[in-house]
DNA sequence: CAATATGATGTTTTT
DNA sequence: CATCATATTG
C-alpha cells in the first residue's frame, strides 16, 4: 500500500499502474498522466514484482515518446531502465529484420525507403508495366499501395480480392513495385511492419524467441495504430497475454496513415476479459480550457462518450482573434507574446504556435524574425528532404548498399558530371538486358565486360569517375570513421564547390554541417555506429524528434505533431473553413470528424492560455481567397470565448444585430452600433460608400456596399475594416 | 546530348 | 511559391 511508486497517484491511475495480470485497455483522456502511469506501470512490474527490465517491451508512436520515457524511466528505476524496450513500432521492427530478415530474402544491409524514394520506385514501376502517371496520379497509387500493406494484403491477395478496374491496374503497378524494392534490397515504412509480422507467422522459433522474451508488452497511442501494428503487439504477447494498450479515441487522427480506430474495438473482442481502466481526471488545462475542448468534441457524432474533468481553476477566456491577412495574424500573435512576457512572466519557452499545414509556418516565422522573437521550428521543409541533406544521404546509401539503384540514380549526376537522361537510359537499359543491378553493370560497363553499352567516350569517362569514387568510399568506409567517410566524399565530389554555383550556400552548407553534426553525435552515442545503424536511424527519426526542449524559443509545430506535448500557452492559428478542417477532409464525415478531434487535441495541448486565430484573406498557393471561420468555433461554447466575431465584444469593428440574433441576456453588452440599409460608411481600404443591402445571420454578416471610389463590394461584416460616419 | 530557362501546375497531416 | 515538365539553348 505504501508503495512508493502508486503513491502520488490518483485511484484509477493506480489501479493502472498496479493491474499487471492479463490484457489492458487505458482509455486516456487528454492531460491525465498517461505517460506517468505507463512509466509508473514499468517501474512497479520492475521494482514491485520483480520482473526483469529485459522482458518489458513498450511501444510508443515516435522516438521522441521514446526517449522522453526512458528519461523518465532512468528517474524511477535507474540503470534498469535501459534494460527496458522502449521503441516506436517501426524501429523495433527495423531490429527483428536486421537480425532475421534473411529467412523471407532481406539483405541485412537494406535500405529503409522514405515516401520521395517511394515515388521515384513507383515511377519506376509505372514505366515498367505501362500505367500512364498523368492519368493515375503516383500519389493515388502510392496511398493505394500503402493502404493494402496495412490491411495485410501482398500482391497476391490484393490482386484476387481487388475489384475495380482501378484495383486491376494498382495492382499491376504493385507487383512490379515490390520487385524493384527487392531487387533494391529496399524496404518502406510499411514493409518494416509487414514483413517483421511475416517472419513471426512464417518462423516460429524466431517468433518464440520474442514471445518469450516479452514477459510484458505496452502499447501507447493505440488509437493511432493500423490493423498490422495491432496484430504485431498481439502476436508478440502471445505467451504470457499480458498485453496493455493505452489510447484515447478522441484523439486518433491518422487515419490518413491507415490507423484504425477500430482497433480498441477488437482489443475488447479479442481479449473479452480486459480490465477497463478511464482517467478521466486532467491535470493539465484550466477549466476554461477542457470545457471548450469537451464542447467541441461532443459535435462528434461517431463517438464514445468519455467523461473528463479537472479540480483546477477557471482560468482565463479563450481569446478568439480575426484578423485581415495571415501576415497580420503573425503580427498580432508576436505583439501577444511580447505582453505576455512582460507583464505575465511569461518565458518564450512556455509557448508554442500551432497550425493545420507547413504552409503556414512561413508567415509565422518571418514574423519571429522581424520581432527578433527565437523560435525553433519543427518540420516545415523537412530537414531530411532537403535536397542537400537527402543528396547526401543518397550518397551514403549507396556506399552501404550498391543495390539502391534508387539513391544511386538519384546521384549519378550530382554535381553534373555530364550523365544526363539520356546517358542514364542507357545503362538502365544495360541493366535490363543483363539482368543486373545499376551499379553491377556500371561496374562491367568500366572494366570493359559490356561492349554494348552505347555511351559516348565522353560520358564513359564521366561514368568510370563516379564508379572509381563510389568503389573508393567503399574500401575506406570500412576502416574509416562515418564523420570522415563524409567528409571525403564532400571532398571528392566537390559539393562545396557544386552549392556555391547553384546559389545559396551558406544555408544549404550548413544543413550539410548540421548533418555531419548529427552523424558525429550519433557514433559516438549508445549505439554500434556503423553506416547501416546510422542511414536507419536517418531514416527513422522524425523532425518532432529534433525538438530541443532546453533551448530557448517559443515552439512552431503542427498540430499533428503537438499530439503528445503541452505549453502553458498556445496560439491556434488559420482556424479557418477550409484549413482547419482541411478542404481535403470536407468531403465525408469522418474527415470533419477526423479534423475536430485535431482541432481537440491543439486545444488540449494548453495549460493554461489559449487563443486561436484566423485571417480573412490567407496567401496560400499563389493568389488567396478570403475564407470564413472555422465551424469549429461555431461548436464551442460561445460564453468561454472572447473575440471579435462575438456579440458581446470590443471591437472596433461595425456589428450588424437583427432583432433574430440578439441574445436575450447579452443585449445589454452590445456597444457596436446598429448598421441599417442606406447608412453612410467608411472602409479603411476602399473609403467611403453606402450601404445597399444587408443579409446572412449574425455570424457571417454579409454587406453589400457602394463605394465612392471602389464600386461595389460584398463584404463580411465584423473581418471588413467599416466604421460608421 | 546535356544544361539551363521558362512556363505550367498543383499543394495535409508523418513513421 | 516551388517543384516539375517541356522548350530552348549551348
Amino acid at each position: 500500500m505504501s508503495n512508493p511508486i502508486v503513491q502520488q497517484l490518483n485511484p484509477s491511475q493506480r489501479r493502472a499502474v498496479q493491474t499487471v495480470d492479463g490484457p489492458v485497455l487505458i482509455i486516456a483522456g487528454p492531460g491525465s498522466g498517461k505517460t506517468m502511469v505507463i512509466t509508473h506501470r514499468i517501474a512497479y512490474l520492475v521494482d514491485t514484482i520483480q520482473i526483469s527490465p529485459f522482458q518489458i517491451l513498450a511501444v510508443t508512436f515516435t522516438n521522441k515518446a521514446a526517449n522522453e520515457m526512458r528519461d523518465r524511466l532512468v528517474n524511477l528505476i535507474r540503470g534498469k531502465a535501459h534494460a527496458v524496450t522502449v521503441k516506436t513500432f517501426h524501429a523495433f521492427c527495423s531490429s527483428v529484420l536486421r537480425r532475421y530478415g534473411k529467412h523471407i530474402g532481406l539483405g541485412s544491409d537494406y535500405t529503409i525507403f522514405d515516401s520521395e524514394d517511394q515515388r521515384d520506385a513507383l515511377k519506376m514501376a509505372m514505366e515498367e508495366v505501362e500505367v500512364d502517371p498523368k492519368r493515375y496520379p503516383i500519389r493515388g497509387i502510392q496511398s493505394a499501395i500503402s493502404r493494402a500493406k496495412s490491411t495485410m494484403l501482398d500482391v497476391h491477395r490484393f490482386k484476387t480480392k481487388g475489384q475495380s478496374f482501378y484495383d486491376e491496374i494498382v495492382g499491376k503497378v504493385y507487383g512490379s513495385y515490390e520487385r524493384i524494392l527487392s531487387a533494391n534490397n529496399g524496404v518502406d515504412f510499411d514493409d518494416l511492419l509487414l514483413k517483421t509480422l511475416i517472419i513471426f507467422k512464417s518462423q516460429p522459433s524466431v517468433l518464440e524467441q520474442y514471445q518469450k522474451r516479452f514477459f510484458h508488452v505496452m502499447v501507447d497511442e493505440f488509437q493511432d495504430t493500423n490493423i498490422v501494428q495491432y496484430q504485431l503487439a498481439k502476436i508478440l504477447s502471445g505467451s504470457f497475454r499480458n498485453l496493455c494498450v493505452v489510447g484515447d479515441p478522441d484523439q486518433a487522427i491518422y487515419s490518413w496513415r491507415n490507423a484504425d480506430i477500430r482497433n480498441i474495438l477488437s482489443f475488447q473482442q479479442d481479449f473479452p476479459d480486459a480490465a477497463l481502466i478511464e482517467l478521466e481526471e486532467n491535470y493539465r488545462s484550466t477549466g476554461n480550457i477542457l470545457d471548450v475542448a469537451k464542447g467541441l468534441i461532443s459535435a462528434n457524432k461517431q463517438r464514445i462518450e468519455k467523461k473528463i474533468w479537472t479540480v483546477k481553476e477557471r482560468g482565463s477566456h479563450i481569446v478568439v482573434h480575426e484578423c485581415f491577412t495571415g501576415k497580420e495574424e503573425a503580427n498580432f500573435i508576436m505583439e501577444e507574446i511580447n505582453r505576455l512576457m512582460t507583464k505575465k512572466n511569461r518565458m518564450l519557452n512556455d509557448v508554442a504556435i500551432m497550425y493545420r499545414i507547413n504552409a503556414q509556418s512561413r508567415a509565422l516565422e518571418e514574423a519571429c524574425l522581424r520581432y527578433g522573437i527565437r523560435y525553433r521550428i519543427i518540420g516545415g521543409v523537412r530537414f531530411y528532404h532537403r535536397r542537400e541533406v537527402k543528396d547526401l544521404i543518397s550518397f551514403l546509401r549507396v556506399i552501404n548498399n550498391p543495390g539502391d539503384q534508387i539513391s544511386l540514380l538519384r546521384v549519378i549526376n550530382i554535381p553534373p558530371r555530364g550523365l544526363g537522361t539520356r546517358s542514364i537510359e542507357k545503362i538502365i537499359m544495360c541493366s535490363r538486358r543483363e539482368h543486373l543491378s545499376v551499379y553491377e553493370v556500371i561496374q562491367g560497363i568500366i572494366e570493359g565486360n559490356i561492349p554494348e553499352h552505347q555511351l559516348s567516350s565522353r560520358s564513359l569517362k564521366a561514368l568510370e569517375g563516379f564508379f572509381l569514387t563510389i568503389e573508393e568510399l567503399r574500401v575506406s568506409a570500412g576502416v574509416i570513421d562515418i564523420s570522415q567517410t563524409i567528409e571525403m566524399l564532400l571532398e571528392k565530389i566537390g559539393y562545396r564547390n557544386y552549392l556555391e554555383q547553384t546559389g545559396n550556400l551558406e544555408d544549404r552548407w550548413d544543413n550539410i554541417l548540421e548533418l555531419k553534426g548529427m552523424a558525429q553525435e550519433f557514433i559516438s552515442g549508445d549505439s554500434s555506429g556503423d553506416l547501416t545503424a546510422l542511414l536507419e536511424h536517418l531514416a527513422l527519426v522524425s523532425d518532432v524528434d529534433t525538438l530541443k526542449e532546453n533551448s530557448d524559443g517559443i515552439t512552431l509545430i503542427t498540430l499533428h505533431q503537438a499530439k503528445g506535448l503541452e505549453f502553458p500557452v498556445v496560439f491556434m492559428t488559420g482556424m479557418e473553413e477550409g484549413l482547419l478542417p482541411h478542404y481535403r477532409s470536407m468531403d465525408s464525415e469522418e474527415g470533419i470528424e477526423e479534423e475536430r478531434r485535431l482541432c481537440y487535441v491543439g486545444i488540449t495541448r494548453a495549460k493554461q492560455e489559449l487563443y486561436m486565430t484566423r485571417a480573412f484573406r490567407r496567401g496560400l498557393m499563389g493568389s488567396s481567397g478570403s475564407s470564413i471561420p472555422s465551424r469549429f468555433l461555431q461548436e464551442m461554447p460561445q460564453d468561454l470565448l472572447s473575440g471579435p466575431q462575438l456579440i458581446r465584444q470590443k471591437s472596433r469593428y461595425a456589428q450588424v444585430i437583427k432583432d433574430t440574433d440578439i441574445l436575450e441576456d447579452e443585449v445589454e453588452e452590445i456597444p457596436m452600433p446598429v448598421l441599417k440599409t442606406g447608412d453612410k460608411i467608411e472602409h479603411k481600404i476602399f473609403g467611403n460608400g453606402i450601404i445597399i443591402s444587408l443579409s446572412g445571420n449574425s455570424f457571417d454578416q454579409e454587406v453589400v456596399v457602394a463605394f465612392k471610389d471602389a464600386g461595389v463590394k460584398r463584404l463580411l461584416l465584423g473581418y471588413a475594416p467599416i466604421e460608421k460616419v
